[in-house]
DNA sequence: TATCCGTGGCC
DNA sequence: TGGCCAAGGAT
């Protein structure tokens, strides 16, 4: 591309930029020395989830808690957890609280440098640098991926043509801008099914608008059906919580699986409290809930929390959706008065 | 390289 | 309603 047509490119982008970007992001606004810190955990947060949900309920009360990295760096990981409950992608909260501690202060401002810290990959690692101290690098995410894939007309590209394809098309002068304003055109205009190439900045000198969808094919997701089978075991108006030690909501605590016994009515025996669907990944699971009397029938090693305590620890959305269901039958009122 | 790791909202 | 998606990283 010639100079003067990059310059082109440039100017385009910024003046769409300016009057339909997105600047009500608090993380795009933040001053002084805490700016890094503030674009980390939105960074963070934002990764695979949308901006509505880390706006809604998640980026203000984490930064009230823990303003900043220092005061991260003293929290105990329960109420990181805590404070990512329903978030998802939970791994993320753990590796915040390792790399606060293996920074102890100031994030680093290099890509290189921030890359080996945990949970800051290729893309966060540049978001941080260009957002977060201002440098001038270029990064791709989803967003930016398929802008450039259309735009130079990449069919299933690998990762560096993707990078080289970001770095040939930065703008040096101005790299915040032009960085978020690939991220609101990928999020706003360039879509991935319905592109509005008609009032894209870009469509000038586009090479993929007129077969836009080229560009995202994307493999298809084979879904499977689970049957999961909890138990709601209360002794002493106490209730019995799981915490998981595998890799699927480390550190949260989740009801515990009823041990399978085979009986002439069916597979269980039990109690029946009600069942609702979630799903997560690629699994639909049908969530049954069954009132366990004998702690013998639970499969993990469960410890009882108080109904006071319940409101303090970290939970995924699918445990949380068990307690709304209780709540919702009124089962159990009297046991845990919730 | 492919799969795992969550969730809520959309049509 | 069910398939699909959204500012990725770790394994």
């Amino acid at each position: 591309m010639e100079a003067k047509t990059l310059q082109s490119v440039h100017d385009e982008i910024l003046k769409w930029y300016k009057t339909n970007g997105r600047k009500d992001l608090p993380w795009r606004n933040l001053k002084g020395e805490n700016a890094p810190y503030g674009v980390y955990v939105s960074e963070i947060m934002l990764q695979q989830t949308q901006v509505a949900t880390v706006l809604g309920k998640y980026y203000e009360p984490f930064l009230n808690e823990f303003p900043s990295l220092e005061a991260l760096k003293e929290a105990n990981e329960e109420r990181v957890l805590y404070l990512w409950r329903g978030l998802g992608y939970y791994l993320r909260a753990r590796n915040m609280l390792k790399t606060a501690r293996i920074c102890g202060k100031y994030l680093p401002s290099n890509p290189k440098e921030l890359i080996k810290l945990p949970g800051i990959g290729e893309y966060t690692a540049g978001a941080i640098a260009c957002f977060g101290f201002g440098k001038s690098v270029s990064f791709v995410d989803g967003n930016i991926k398929r802008v450039l894939s259309r735009f130079f007309a990449l069919k299933s590209p690998k990762n560096n043509e993707l990078q080289e394809a970001a770095q040939k098309i930065l703008n040096q002068q101005n790299s915040f801008d032009h960085n978020q304003a690939l991220l609101d055109i990928g999020a706003l205009v360039c879509l991935p099914l319905s592109p509005k190439c008609v009032i894209c900045p870009l469509q000038l000198w586009c090479k993929g608008w007129q077969e836009p969808l080229v560009y995202t094919q994307k493999k298809k997701i084979t879904y499977e059906v689970l049957d999961l089978n909890l138990g709601l075991c209360v002794l002493d108006g106490k209730i019995a919580l799981a915490k998981s030690e595998i890799s699927l909501y480390k550190g949260l605590y989740n009801f515990p699986r009823v041990v399978e016994t085979i009986t002439d009515e069916g597979i269980l025996s039990f109690p029946f409290v009600g069942e609702f669907r979630h799903s997560y990944t690629r699994y639909r699971l049908k969530v049954k809930v069954y009132l366990i009397s004998d702690m013998q029938y639970l499969q993990e090693r469960v410890e009882f929390f108080d109904f006071r305590e319940l409101d303090k620890l970290p939970m995924s959305s699918m445990t949380l959706k068990v307690f709304d269901m209780i709540r919702e039958k009124k089962f159990l009122d009297l046991q845990l008065q919730i």
